[in-house]
DNA sequence: TTGTAAGCGTTATCAC
DNA sequence: GTGATAACGCTTACAA
């Protein structure tokens, strides 16, 4: 495993040069030469040190990807697109998870720089991600936000529409009937969850239903937070008849904690959800949701990123919204009427098989 | 972006070898001399090139994963804990998703030898993977195979025990009454798939009821796969009374057919599998399952491969089998008695939130 | 305590 | 066509 040019170069009676000149497959290297050449790797099963191009190239075909965590459903297809993406531009990606956590994300964002990574990926951890974001910029080191903005950040991002997709799913429960809806969100600021917030907020001063700060519950967006959330949702004096959760991590602990109370969906309470899992949608399809095409965050994201490393992206910052679907099931309640006003409103029994 | 250790020498008055110095901090530097460097290095907000060390040192600190499907909600968890424990050592995570594709995989393989990838973290495609893996083990490339063996390929090995969770699963549906059970399992050659056919063999000869190779069906252990098997079954002259799936993404495919067919696990079917999934365990806890410790997986997976890439592994190969728990829900129908050769058996209604 | 020289494995450049 | 030479940015070994 350590075999260089140079006794590859020995073994054929050629110079370094020679080799690499058939290594990148440059003309102007004569048959026979080339034959021997080929051999010598052969035989010596030489393979070429990337590490040693990318010293003089300045290039390590590498992409750095930061996400809270692949484990997350909607996270892991993210992560798929843009490997895929990258694997079919000739890049790597290096995986790393910041468990939505600052300081871990800076680590890792120096530690991709020192290794050259050519570009990043970022799914921020919050808004306070803001500080090593804008240091990268200024360095202008090629960077695409995935799912989250980052408030007066100048850069390429794929986002969806959260105010857009959070109003669907309420204008949804107003619409079945549904009046007092709590939304559990993130106790971080980030776009998504104000977003969200927004399209939540929007939706009820639509209907003419007052906005109520105390059903707004702030938590961690995981699955603990939604189930402690929910906790405190269920100890309200006047329950609310809706629960709506930023996620699929916090719809899951919500779920617990009704479970726990011997609550039933939608009989007892009403819950809606951002992201849709393609495990729970074809296994139990019960949960309406807003569902998010996560894998193209990925792909596109890397698209864009691999436009600015290749320079061939305009010096404007690009700002790419993925449209979202509202998919109606069952936990809202019996009556499953469509909200008039929810546009591009899909409605999927089996998903089709991909 | 592009500084060099040379630049940030000039402008502290010294050599680029105390910089050097101070970087790593090694002792024998003045600490006015190292104030002068420290400053330099701020001012130019110089990043050291750890390309450039590594050529030197010949060490990238970075492992290869490759997986099928980091969507896979198996593999996800691998991935994650393979990327925190390797962080954690200081090592960075190259991703890769094989698609289960022996071509794609070698692939990879290919690539994280030419960028020098330390060692790595491989849960192989199938048997047919084989040839690629004895030639990185004749260069002695650290190599930890994940989930599945490769036959008479001797390396270090983090595997669960297929056959004793198989034979669990189909002794607990033999135990609720049910006889006539199909196996859908893969259509490639992989240790997993034959030890958990193995399983459930031994299961029904165990009980006198002989194994019938019709019902074991050889599909692509992804949800369309499952789909296909389960409609073979379906169009079974007799249908067998329960369906024992290899892995958590066909069991999605079988319940999607069986759906189709307007049938209800476990009034009409009887339904297992191998994987528990934390939202399905959550959000809609029925099926009855093997579930199998992925996360650990990863993080052992790289911690035996750090200790091989740091020469304190012994030369023998290392073989860890985690154990795997029965977890006895809703799925397999009413007489849901614990088969009283089920060891180590857990029953499971709400998981705790962890 | 600090600096000089050589070299890690490749490629760009310019001779021959 | 092919090769010598000098980088790429760093560290090891040795010298001052």
């Amino acid at each position: 495993m350590a075999v260089t040019m140079r006794e590859v170069a020995r073994r054929a009676g050629v110079s370094a040069m020679t080799v690499s000149r058939v290594i990148n497959g440059r003309e102007g290297v004569d048959a026979e030469t080339q034959r021997k050449v080929e051999e010598a790797i052969h035989a010596l099963d030489y393979v070429p040190n990337r590490l040693a191009r990318g010293l003089v190239s300045q290039k390590t075909q590498t992409i750095g990807l930061i996400v809270p965590d692949v484990v997350n459903p909607f996270f892991a297809p993210v992560a798929r697109g843009a490997e895929t993406a990258a694997r079919k531009a000739g890049y790597r990606v290096l995986l790393c998870n910041s468990e939505g956590d600052l300081r871990l994300e800076r680590e890792y964002i120096e530690d991709l720089v020192a290794h050259r990574a050519e570009g990043l990926l970022l799914a921020p951890a919050s808004d306070r991600s803001r500080t090593a974001i804008l240091s990268l910029l200024r360095g202008r080191f090629p960077l695409v936000l995935l799912d989250r903005a980052l408030p007066e950040v100048e850069c390429d991002m794929v986002v969806s529409d959260s105010a857009g997709g959070a109003r669907r799913l309420v204008e949804h429960l107003i619409a079945v009937g549904h009046r007092e809806i709590a939304h559990v969100t993130d106790a971080e600021d980030t776009s998504t969850g104000r977003e969200r917030l927004r399209g939540y907020r929007e939706a009820l001063e639509a209907a003419g239903i007052p906005f109520r700060e105390e059903l707004v519950f702030r938590t961690t967006v995981d699955r603990i937070g939604g189930y402690r959330a929910a906790q405190e949702i269920l100890a309200l004096q006047d329950l609310p008849t809706a629960i709506f959760t930023v996620n699929n991590m916090t719809v899951v602990g919500t779920m617990e904690a009704l479970r726990e109370r011997g609550m039933k969906v939608p009989r007892d309470m009403a819950l809606v959800c951002f992201d849709d899992v393609e495990h729970i949608a074809v296994l139990s399809p019960f949960l309406t949701v807003i569902d998010q095409p996560a894998e193209t965050f990925g792909s596109l994201g890397a698209q864009l990123l691999l436009e600015r490393i290749g320079g061939k992206a305009s010096a404007r910052a690009r700002r790419i919204v993925l449209q979202t679907d509202l998919i109606v099931r069952e936990s809202c309640g019996e009556g499953t009427g469509v909200p008039p006003r929810a546009r591009g409103l899909t409605t999927q029994g089996v998903a089709p098989a991909t």
